[in-house]
This record gives C-alpha cells, structure tokens and sequence, in this order.
RNA sequence: GUGGUUGUAGCUCAGCUGGUUAGAGCGUCGGAUUGUGGUUCCGAAGGUCGCGGGUUCGAGCCCCGUCUCCCACCCCA
C-alpha cells in the first residue's frame, strides 16, 4: 500500500488551525456586514472561455484546467493527435477550469444577474481559488481570497471606505500594517512624460521590484526591455521622490502637468487622501509611485497592505477596474474592490503568535463517568448545561479516570464534572479545575450558575 | 515554466570510507496507581530509509530517473 499523500502546494488543516483561520474568517466577515457587504458564492468551476484571457499570458498559464468528462479524445482523428500542439490539445479536450480569482468570476455574476441586482452592489465573498504556481513560503495552490467589491459606482468614497474596511480589520487583529496607494492614471501619466506610453505593462513590471531589487537592477531591466536611455534616465526623480504624501503630490503635479491622465490619477488619489485622513487611521498611509500589481485590469487606485512587524510578500491588495464587466458584453460598469489573502494573514498571526484566547474556542466541561449507569445519569444532565450554552461533551466509553483526565488535559478543556456512585447518590458533581488542580463537589445547578456568569 | 536544494518512526533529527539485526529525544499506547491529568519510573508498539531503476558479493550511504519540500527567478494572496 502505498503512503497517502495530498498534491503539491495543498494542505490539510487541524482542528486548532481551523479555529485559527475561523477567526480570520469570522473578523473579516463581520467589517464586510458592518459596511454593509452582502456575501455571494460561485462555483468553483467555470468555463475557460470565462477565465481565459483575464490575466494575462502569464495569468492564462497558472490556470488549472478540467479535462473533459467521457472519451474526451474520441473526438480527435489520428491526424490531430499527433499534430496538434499541447495548447491546441487543451482547448479540444477541456472546456472547464478552477478560479483563479474571485474578482473575474464576480464580474460574470454581475451580467449574468445584472436584472437583479440593486447598484451600487456591494458583494463579499470568502472562498478558495487555485493557481498552478510553484509552491513557495506563503505561496499555495489552493487558497482562500477575502473579497469585496462594489459594482456601478465611480464614486471615490467606495476607495475611502474599502481602505477604512482594511484598517477596521488589521485593528481587530492587533497588525500592524502600511496600506500603500498609488493609481495606475499616474503610472500611465510617467510612461507618457517619458515618451514610452506603448510600454506601460513592461514599466509597471519592472518598477514594481523596486523596493525588492533597487534602482540600479529596475533600470537594467528597462533597457533591456528597449527602453531608451534617456526615458530611464528621465524616470529616475519620479521613482526617487521621498517626503510626505502632500510633498510628493506638489512634486508629481509639476512633473506630469502636461498628462491629463496623469492629472487625474493625481486627483483621485489626493481625494482619497484627504478623506481618509480626515476620517483617521490606525494604519500607515503611504502614496508609493513604485506600486504597480500585476493584474491587468487595474485602471484607477490600487493599492497593497504590507504587515510591518513580520517579512512577508503583500497581505492584500485591490484596486479600481472601470470595464472589467465589458468583456463579458456589459461596458460602462465600474468598480473597486479589495481582496485579503487568509493564508498569508494566518500565516503572519502564526508568527506573532497574535490570536486571542476566547477565539480558540473549545470544549469548557468534559463529563466523566466512572461506567455506564453514571454515563446514562449524565446524559440528562449534558442536554441541560448545552441548553444553557456551555459547550461541553462526555467520554462515551467506560474508561479509568487516568484515561479521562488526561483526555481532558491534552483537549485543554478547562473543567471536568466527575460523577461516580457516591455523585449519583447525592444528586451531586464533582468538578475539578484543571488549570488549579482544585476540586469541589456542587449541585448541578450552582456548577451552571456558576459556568453561565 | 527556469535554476538550485531537501527527503530516515507521528514530530525533530543521528547514522563513520558502502559491511551483520537502522538508532535517539519528544509524542503515542500499556503498567507502577481498579476515584483523578500535567511531574517521575518501568515497558511496548511504531521503518518497503520518498518512489522506481542501476552499480556492487553487499546500498540508508554511490549513479540515473521521478515525485515532494524549501529557496531564487517568473508571477502573485
């Protein structure tokens, strides 16, 4: 027999580590309901011709694909088996795919439902999705993406509120953590000042590596792109500005006053700004020009949150897309959305080890009966302290009490209700501590009174 | 997808230049203790040495392939 094994960049997840990532679940999806977010759902499957395309080349090849169902190479001639190409192939033999986002799949909701929904929609939704990237530290093949969104809106305010929602949690969680803006306007605004405009997706890229890999690497990179010398050169003092985000405005709108997207981005954001920090803030707000992201939708704000006690790659990002319903025969649907990714925030609590301890919720009373006429008495009596809301469970089998007490001890739970002949007799508990070791024998009802203060 | 690295008990790891029956600690289970856990003592179970092939009288160790883990790219949560 061979040893059972899970695919690569997949993971089991215990009982303690459930309880963990239940609390993040839970954290964020009560801000999602104090914004007034309502949740959705989608498949974890859609058709291909609906992911294909939506992330680039890159994007299209981290697709995990669904082989057909059925003789799905019935369908090929001789001819076609040997000479098709794998890409080819893939397109005869399989026409489902698993999410690679939410975003994408949402926006196929929104067409799909356009005459129920009530815009401007605000949707969340919790759910896994699957990319067939190389696993790494932080990096899976299977996680789960905490989105929310709102459709149908132009407005700035959904900005301020998405990055008001990303400071409500990380306070909730005890994180600290930057939120870095920037707006792709103003990156569209730096390739048109120097005189690259056709190549924003090239620039975008490279910059993006900048508080990774320097200056000098970003420039390399640019040239070896085909960036002229002196567009590089002419990037330089927008990539270097430091200061305040008021300084780097004064500066950036004299740099692009000639780009009137540029001018826009530079709007947009110094409005963002100026609510945000009217409204106050727990997190740092930093405008960085050297934010790029990678999705290709992105067409207004974007923005990534970075913990700042702990290395690790962004937390969560989102940004404005203004058309990404048009590919799928809906133009002129905004919208901006935000996306915290789960497993890196567990991962980053693990670390600072910052869970509460009401948040690992267990059982808090563990019955033990010394055999089956006391398991029987108890029975009644469980039923009674649950109704109450005191979790608690029994050990079902006729085990020594060493047996039970160390069950109790390695669950952590922190009292067991020990009944034997002489407890039975007196209609009595006797309850142990287990954190002191002290012990007393009560009447049901003074131990509940007691478990429900 | 490219390059590198790793894999021995449930976990963390030893294992000599290739040489008899592969070890330790922790954990698990049983007992010391038939009404009491966390400490202590005694004992036991648990391994196709990631998988497949090769070299050799002989492979955990050497060679090839493959999978996995981790790291750097690519990209990203």
């Amino acid at each position: 027999m061979q040893k059972p094994s899970i695919p690569k960049g997949t993971r089991d997840f215990s009982p303690e580590e459930m309880a963990k990532r239940n609390y993040i679940f839970d954290t964020i999806r009560s801000v999602y309901h104090l914004y007034g977010f309502q949740q959705i759902e989608t498949p974890a499957m859609e058709n291909l011709s609906t992911l294909m395309g939506k992330y680039g080349e890159e994007g299209d090849k981290l697709l995990f694909k669904i082989l057909n169902s059925g003789d799905f190479i019935g369908g090929l001639n001789d001819a076609e088996k040997t000479s098709l190409s794998s890409i080819q192939l893939t397109n005869r033999i399989s026409e489902k795919g698993l999410r690679y986002d939410l975003t994408v799949p949402f926006a196929r909701y929104v067409v799909m439902h356009r005459n129920e929904i009530a815009f401007p929609f605000r949707r969340y939704q919790i759910q896994p999705v699957w990319r067939a990237d190389r696993p790494q530290k932080g990096r899976y093949r299977e996680f789960f993406q905490c989105d929310a969104d709102i459709v149908g809106s132009d407005s700035l305010i959904n900005e301020v509120e998405l990055i008001q929602i990303i400071d409500e949690v990380f306070k909730r969680f005890g994180l600290r953590v930057r939120i870095k803006l920037n707006n792709r306007k103003i990156l569209s605004g730096i390739a048109e000042w120097i005189g690259a405009s056709d190549r924003l997706t090239d620039i975008t890229v490279a910059i993006d590596k900048y508080e990774k890999i320097g200056a000098d690497l970003v420039n390399k990179e640019l040239l070896e792109k085909g960036l002229s010398e002196e567009a590089v050169q002419k990037l330089q003092p927008v990539l270097s500005l430091e200061g305040s985000a008021s300084e780097k405005f004064t500066q950036l709108k004299n740099i692009l006053r000639t780009s009137e997207v540029g001018q826009k981005g530079i709007d947009e954001l110094e409005t963002i700004f100026a609510h945000s920090e009217r409204l106050g803030l727990s997190a740092e707000l930093e405008l960085d020009l050297r934010l790029a992201r990678g999705l290709n939708y992105y067409t207004g704000a974007i923005l990534e949150v970075k913990a700042l006690d702990v290395e690790m790659g962004s937390i969560t990002g989102g940004g404005r897309y203004d058309n990404l319903t048009g590919v799928f025969g809906m133009p002129g649907v905004s919208g901006v959305g935000i996306s915290f990714g789960a497993d890196r925030i567990f991962d980053v609590l693990n670390q600072l080890d910052l869970y509460p301890k009401e948040a690992l919720h267990n059982t808090r009373l563990l019955f033990a009966p010394f055999g089956e006429a006391e398991a029987a008495w108890c029975l009644p009596l469980l039923k009674q302290f649950r109704q109450a809301g005191v979790s608690a469970e029994m050990y079902p089998d006729p085990a020594k009490m060493k047996k039970q007490m160390s069950y109790a001890d390695n669950r952590a739970i922190p009292y067991v209700a020990i009944v034997g002949t002489t407890e039975m007799e007196q209609g009595t508990i006797t309850v142990k501590n287990m954190q002191t070791g002290e012990q007393e024998t009560l009447k049901p009802e003074d131990l509940l009174h007691r478990l429900t203060q």
